[in-house]
DNA sequence: TTATTTGTTGCACATACTGCAATTTCTGCA
DNA sequence: TGCAGAAATTGCAGTATGTGCAACAAATAA
């Protein structure tokens, strides 16, 4: 089997991904060419494109996806939906968790240049179409009606709006910051109802 | 004064704009270069980047502004929060509500290239700065606390979708299918304290 | 070993975008 | 009206991104 192969482009993609890092964060993403990057990785220029489709593509975290057994879960559970989705979608933090350097490393970089901010805003829209996808499952619904569609785009912005607090003053754990952002959007939405601000 | 000079600077720049969509509605972003555009708009090709700096900042609708008497009128109601902004944004929408033509090409030639989805999502981001900045003057907090930025990103998201349902298969007005998506929300946050789905 | 599949590389090329200096077009004022 | 200075447009030369293709190298299966 080509269990080896699948391990080696691994690796080199996260050579690749290291050397991008690092030279970016250390001179700024317009004084770092592809030319470099491949340089300091190791590989031809062309073969940068082999792994990446644009330069920017290797400063972010590659795409997440769900476990397979928690999605099983999450499809018949008959909790509220928006804490089996916190259930649901804090494993997929871990990777951050774990590597609160690399994260806040790339945080700055993205912070730093609007093209990344950018590129950081549509990998969180690629996770809500994800997120959408499950969604609408579980609610036996059509994938593009309205409701899934709010659910996980309320849903991910909670998420990024909690990642982005535990990034720029962040004490705990990952994910008790997420715990704590539900549940002050809880809040937000019961007081709309009432009429003091 | 130079008003004439200004006027004249925003009319090139909508000839340009319209030159863009026209053509990358017509023919695919990729099909499309900046000298044709520039060709089709009667400017030389180095004046393109003179207005955009970029090929697809063409392709987006300019940046919204509040107006100020509606922000002063915001900043000191005691209304919901929630509703006050709905109120202070439905009028930036008008732009849309007039121009369903125009509206609709440009979300369908959004829909169709990956990098103008990025653009669009980006857009709504730049877009939830503002709002958070208002949102943190009316609530005397710092803005980039976690209540202003966690309230404008939730109100910027329910927008957003509010838009994506409107161009899909909205009847009515913009701000009709705006209304009912905060109402949507309410609900489901208030279902996240229960334990039926 | 040999044949096949998979990955890497070099090369040629189109297009995006920038800096600079020359030129044209506008504006305010005499 | 005509002129001086400001602002906008343009051409040119150059750098960087990204793509297609075909040759080549390496790994796997037989």
């Amino acid at each position: 089997m080509s269990d080896l192969r699948e391990r080696r482009k691994l690796r080199t993609a996260n050579t690749i991904r290291v050397a991008a890092v690092n030279l970016v964060h250390a001179q700024g993403l317009d004084n770092v060419t592809t030319d470099m990057i491949s340089e300091a990785a190791g590989i031809s220029p062309r073969t940068f494109f082999n792994y990446f489709r644009y330069k920017e593509a290797a400063l972010l975290p590659p795409t997440p996806v769900f476990e397979q057994n928690a999605v099983n879960r999450f499809l018949v559970s008959t909790a509220p939906i928006l804490d089996d989705l916190v259930e649901l979608i804090i494993p997929l933090t871990q990777f951050f968790s774990e590597n609160p350097a690399m994260f806040r490393k790339l945080f700055e970089i993205s912070q730093a240049h609007p093209k990344l901010v950018m590129l950081k805003i549509n990998a969180f829209h690629e996770f809500e179409d994800m997120v959408r996808l499950v969604i609408a499952k579980r609610l036996k619904m059509k994938s593009d009606a309205d409701k899934p569609s709010l659910i996980a785009a309320l849903v991910t912005t909670g998420i990024r709006v909690a990642m982005e607090s535990w990034a720029n003053h962040g004490t705990g754990s990952a994910d008790k910051e997420i715990e704590r952002t539900f549940s002050e959007m809880k809040t937000i939405f019961a007081q709309s109802d009432q009429t003091a601000p």
